[in-house]
DNA sequence: GGGGCTAATGATAGCGCAAACATTGGGTGC
DNA sequence: GCACCCAATGTTTGCGCTATCATTAGCCCC
């Protein structure tokens, strides 16, 4: 099957085009990539034998020779949580502009799933990677120093980087959400989280810590589950977390806006007020978030400048412009919205 | 800077790992590739140098010699839209569970940069493309052409799918929708549209189609942009069109969830009743449209599945498997919920 | 006007791996 | 006991490209 071709079966080389251009390989190759070297004339005529031809350069071979891939790998927990999207996008528009391409993987939120495809990314020779978080296995970890090439760590703030680090603390933000509803009169406060990954755990910690900081920590308002977000979820923790209150909660952190929104619709269904009798805060601060009426309380994070920055630092690097500064605080805001006591006006 | 690095700077190779096994290169290609025709003893020494050198073997350099790179690239419209993440979940789940690795490529909704993008795909050697909708610039169909590779159109039918298909008729759907909505009872529709691509006019094609076909239509009603989808924007076009209308329009086809939600939203904030004094219907069934109060009329798309059957198609060609149909209509399912007039109970 | 430059092009070699073919050393059948 | 076969391992070669080092021709300077 699929034996008959149109022209050449086999996919032309750079030989090829030599011969139609009736000049030497590797003059074929600087007229791609070194063009300013070969004299205008020439490298009309060359182009045109790449276009008769429909030359496509083989990376495979120009990897092996050159020991440059062109290629940023990297790696993220989940391809269905919107929260990547944004930082995807911010990664791919700068590597796009410098000509890289993104080999991306998802780790399903398991570090030794992500030590495989760690390998897998390391097999491809990328020249930079970006990873998620600081939770990997000893030997990703060694995988990694031993390649020797440039890693940021994005979506947290680590102790210790690997090597260069773009982020914001989760901790800080459930310390700061803790403080906001408090000073909005919340008397009762809960967390709600789900699937607990290593930054879900640390907003919770921040959170915690805070309200006993403040006297106001009971444990039993605390409710978590090892299983993936959704506002379906939201939904069910939310009445858990009521349950197990006996109704006296008078305000939630849900630990993304899925639970956070899940909460708010089916504090709807049950006809409860917010933020009057229950004030709402999620995190993420997704686009419905702002929108919903009551509009939630939420932490926005600029993602989209996170992946910017990972990918503009590693840039930097691999053209020696060097970096200022190996790690970066991309910060984030508690914005209060309708959902919490204090109420502001929409938007 | 980064001169200094522990153990040897480069990374190893085959020979490296065959000289400390004591074997020649191509045993321990086997090792690696093809273990059971290698005796356990050596299978195991070898297995022992690797580990002790971190051997990670270079896939470049594999792809050149074996002409098989273990690469599916794929090229989707838009990072941001939600919508193709569950497709690529599907794509990502079942190429891993194979051992291969997805490129994946952003092209912005332009098929000029699909081009480029599509370019850059080939270059790597893919083994097969999934690219997103049918349309292609004729230099890009010539590209995907010559390269003689499977390649399947996802997202939409195509009437002349250059190889292989996986979707479904939007033209079909918003015909669908029209027909659903105006036996509910609505009786002066009309239509909101963002981005306007391909499948979105298809979407457009079927209600007008079907709104005609029962003497239905007011072009008036009809509000579309260029501008990408938000629930900001579905807000505005929903004022938008109430005003085309002088408020005289009772339903609401939205090209996606996003306007609908946006609409839905700000018709709350009007103090528009859903459904007795409007009708809404969205597309792509988002999780939020099942749970929002009213909860959201959609079209819901098995778009995990399109993923999933995407990859399997290419996967069978690829081990000469074959595949029964080189077209599949995936479908599709016009839900009605509250936003619609004969509303159901949620969920 | 000759030494020494640069710009433009070419020849050669090798990147790391696997395909293809070669070799070895038992077993197997009768 | 001998022809045959297969399983296990090795040798050679080349995939398509670019780094490196020639080579040539023009050019500048004093």
């Amino acid at each position: 099957m699929g034996r008959a071709r149109k022209s050449s079966t086999k996919r032309a080389t750079l030989a090829d085009v030599a011969k139609v251009a009736n000049v030497s390989a590797i003059t074929v190759s600087r007229v791609i990539n070194q063009p300013g070297k070969v004299s205008p004339e020439l490298g009309q005529r060359v182009q045109e034998a790449i276009d008769m031809l429909g030359y496509i350069p083989n990376q495979s071979a120009s990897s092996l020779a050159s020991a440059r891939s062109g290629v940023i790998g990297v790696s993220i927990p989940s391809l269905s949580n919107v929260v990547f999207n944004d930082v995807l996008r911010g990664i791919y528009d700068v590597a796009g502009a410098s000509d890289y391409k993104v080999l991306l993987v998802d780790t399903h939120y398991s570090p030794l799933e992500e030590e495989k495809m760690v390998r897998t990314l390391l097999s491809q020779s990328p020249e930079a990677m970006i990873i998620t978080g600081g939770d990997q296995t000893r030997a990703c970890e060694r995988m990694l120093a031993k390649a020797g090439m440039p890693v940021v760590q994005i979506m947290e703030l680590l102790e210790q980087p690997l090597d260069m680090n773009v982020g914001f603390s989760h901790y800080q933000a459930g310390y700061d959400v803790a403080l906001k509803m408090l000073a909005t009169g919340c008397n009762q406060l809960g967390f709600v989280g789900a699937r607990m990954d290593a930054r879900v755990q640390q907003r919770m910690a921040g959170f915690v810590d805070a309200l006993r900081a403040k006297n106001k920590l009971n444990q039993e308002y605390i409710v978590t589950t090892p299983e993936p977000s959704s506002i379906a979820l939201g939904g069910e923790l939310f009445r858990s977390l009521l349950s197990a209150s006996s109704g006296a909660v008078d305000g939630i952190f849900c630990c993304n806006d899925d639970l956070a929104l899940g909460a708010l619709f089916e504090s709807q269904r049950m006809n409860i007020k917010i933020p009057t009798e229950m004030s709402l805060c999620g995190f993420n601060d997704f686009e419905t978030s702002a929108y919903v009426n009551p509009s939630l309380s939420s932490v926005h994070v600029p993602r989209y400048e996170m992946g910017v920055k990972a990918a503009e630092m590693i840039i930097n690097v691999l053209n020696d412009k060097g970096v200022a500064d190996k790690t970066l605080d991309i910060g984030f805001e508690v914005i209060l919205r309708q959902s919490s006591r204090a109420s502001v006006p929409p938007q």
